[in-house]
DNA sequence: ACCTGAACACCGTTCAAGT
DNA sequence: ACCTGAACACCGTTCAAGT
């Protein structure tokens, strides 16, 4: 069943597959007289280098050495490094699971974040190589659609629920990425390090710093999720004040 | 002024020395064989590899070569490539404008954000360089105590001036970075792009994409500007909120 | 038709050797 | 004391050549 994604399906008459994206290549090679090489065997090969060995691991020579090829041969496949993040991406972006609506929008789309972060760090590396892109893989779709509706359907206006998916998706992103370059592994070290931290803002000169030096011992504290949890709350909470200032009629925000 | 050791100077007072005659040999021992090194010579070499070829032509070969020295010799005056782009983020931060608070918090806020923002801009290639780093160098806590000190004193609680500093950064760090990534160079190009992809999300089965495909125009619209300020106003929207509902008198946050 | 191997033009970092 | 040059262990990508 490893080839099926693989095949380009432009037969008519299949249903309601959507169309390939803008990024997507055509496969250089077609017909495979032997087992050799695909799409599918060099993404999973790279997820497994990319859970094994971390984002910065993830090369061509050494996706390359996973499967047990020469670097070159990738190329018959895949038309670049980019191309290969990009189904990686589309790959694990698909475990993301659509929350139910039943507690209303606010929760719903939390939902869906925390989703998107426990994905992340699922499969370790995988969040820096979103960073500077843009994922409009075919499995970002349902998750698109979901988030818009329920955000539309809440009373959004729609240039406000346009605009969030870039909003957050930075946020989720940047803090999966946060995670992967400082992980909680060493919980002693980590509190080490952020001691010295806050042992330096502490010393420095209160008269001139006087918010810093109070705050120091609360600057740095708090667990990842802590910190998500409370993002996601300033963000959220931006999106709901729109509803207690609709736009004006002609769909205009700010109101006239 | 470190840079003044640097120069390298051929005994100033004595004068136009005589060509040397073919039969003597070079001399063993120069006063000054080679241009003097120093921290800021590299962090300025940095600086302008930087901005003139983009974040990911920061390699200290090409430092050094914009120095005029071997790729070795910097290792005497930085441990490391991460301490040098913590330098050269160090100098860039301190260009970064206290606004007057006069406008009120909210504003006197954001404005820290486009400032940050318009020293990125103006150094293109440094926004990367702040991913998944902390920039905790000097020139950060001016900053900090700025912002800090505006949140306090509007009133909002202690833990979420604390945290606002972590959302911000990574919001204004992640938009410049997008942004590099994506210049606004060649409009033309961009529009295609734009487009490119508006028509693919347009393409998609309307009765399963209902949404997606009603909003396709306006996902993708808004310069980088308007989105900006879209993202920043969501945030600061989300901390005022928290004036309507002010925390116990206990300091806890959310209310019990 | 598919894959290899060498090549090109690069990386960060180390370290013995030269001046 | 400071800097160089070679070396080590890597990159992404191309392309003639082998099978």
């Amino acid at each position: 069943m490893v080839g099926m994604t693989d095949t380009p399906r432009a037969e008519p008459g299949v249903p309601a597959d959507p169309p390939e994206p803008p990024w997507r290549s055509a496969p250089k090679r077609r017909s495979v007289p032997r087992p050799q090489l695909s799409r599918d065997v060099i993404v999973a090969a790279a997820l497994r280098v990319v859970e094994t060995a971390g984002g910065q691991a993830l090369t061509m020579r050494r996706v390359a050495a996973e499967i047990g090829v020469s670097a070159s041969s990738i190329y018959g496949y895949v038309a670049s490094k980019d191309e290969l993040v990009q189904l990686v991406l589309d790959q694990i972006i698909a475990e993301v699971k659509v929350p139910s609506p039943a507690g209303g929008w606010q929760e719903a789309v939390k939902d869906v974040g925390r989703s998107m972060l426990a994905v992340f760090r699922s499969h370790p590396g995988v969040a820096g190589l979103t960073l500077g892109r843009v994922p409009w893989g075919p499995s970002m779709l349902g998750l698109t659609e979901f988030v818009l509706g329920q955000l539309r359907s809440a009373g959004l206006p729609d240039q406000v629920a346009a605009y969030f998916g870039d909003l957050a998706g930075l946020y989720v992103g940047g803090i999966a990425y946060e995670e992967e370059i400082h992980p909680a592994g060493d919980p002693a070290a980590e509190q080490a390090e952020v001691a010295q931290v806050v042992g330096w803002l502490q010393a420095l000169p209160a008269d001139r710093f006087p918010n810093t030096v109070a705050l120091a011992p609360i600057l740095m504290t708090g667990g990842h999720d802590e910190r998500f949890e409370w993002g996601m709350d300033i963000i959220i909470r931006g999106m709901a004040s729109f509803l207690d200032r609709p736009p004006d009629p002609a769909g205009h925000w700010p109101p006239a």
